[in-house]
DNA sequence: TGAAGATAGGTTGTCAGACAGACGATAGGC
DNA sequence: GCCTATCGTCTGTCTGACAACCTATCTTCA
């Protein structure tokens, strides 16, 4: 199959061969970009993760919703205060526990995403432009498939990696 | 019109489909790998950036570093103070200008980022390992290849996309 | 030559976001 | 009725990004 022809670099250690540096690039343009259309939104890019979960899943509480997103727990109860505050979801208590709350999206909510999503394909595909057109899907699909992949696997820690240290150890010091 | 919509993805409008959350985090992930394993190198993964830079390509000064990895110049100083006082990479005078100063990698320096680059390389590989193999180095050529669009044709700024809102105009409000 | 402005690097202060920890309310086991 | 775990909330701390300012030096122009 043709799919070796976009990445011609080959083992060129030159600047593009920084994976870290070009994830951070691509996604700071990312939220360059989503914020700026998003800047009605409550908490911008969050509130439209957090909606977009909201309303495609269903998510039994506040907790899952966290878990889901990988997010902290504290960081939702203000962003969904404010969501709730602009009409776009609601907060109501869990039938079983009293404790939790069930989060749901408003009509309104539903209509706001659809359009958010709309324009954040746009804005997407945008930034992507240093890529034709047909490999934008793919390097999205492959995120996708890495980021569900690291999520699913990954209580944020991994104890398989023995970690020496990159310094040489003071060589000869004469 | 027929501004072609490459962007349908069909009705799998679920969570892989959120681009900006998978970037952020496969690059979350990369991050927590990286600096565990570069611990030892001053700043960790931005001097490692840093260093990277310095070793493969000729910049001419600080300044020019800056621009070239997009980071703030105040960020430099420090960073390149830590480095250099771990024996990586040296502060020259500019035969040129007496306001700049070249920065030029040591032997020590060398070798270090080449151990780190074996290192990270191979965690780069479990950040990835949701990707077949062979798909790996395919995104990472698809992630420099969009980054260095980015990098080449962004000062940071792009006023090209005009804003609406995503909320509906607050439909009846009666 | 000397003044004015531009540029390099460095320093400081401010701000937002991440994260840990404490807290009240409630559920569940005994 | 107690004891512990969990849910959501609130608070404080810490870090990194970023802008603003400063000094030294270069460049330009009169």
């Amino acid at each position: 199959m043709s799919v070796t022809d976009p990445c011609e670099l080959p083992a060129d250690r030159k600047r593009g061969s920084n994976f870290g540096w070009s994830l951070g690039m691509v996604l700071r343009r990312w939220h360059e970009r989503v914020e700026e259309l998003l800047k009605d939104l409550p908490h911008g890019s969050r509130g439209y993760h957090i909606l977009a979960v909201v309303v495609h899943e269903e998510v039994p509480t506040q907790g899952a919703l966290a878990a889901r997103l990988a997010i902290d727990r504290s960081v939702l109860t203000y962003v969904i205060d404010d969501l709730a505050n602009a009409g776009l979801i609601e907060r109501r208590p869990h039938p079983q526990d009293r404790r939790a709350r069930r989060v749901v999206a408003t009509e309104r909510g539903r209509q706001t995403l659809a359009e958010a999503e709309r324009q954040v394909a746009h804005a997407e595909d945008h930034v992507l432009g240093g890529l034709p057109e047909e490999q934008r899907g793919l390097f999205r699909g492959l995120a996708a498939r890495a980021a569900e992949a690291i999520h699913a696997a990954a209580p944020a820690t991994d104890p398989c990696v023995a970690v020496q240290s990159v310094l040489p150890p003071s060589e000869q010091s004469g």
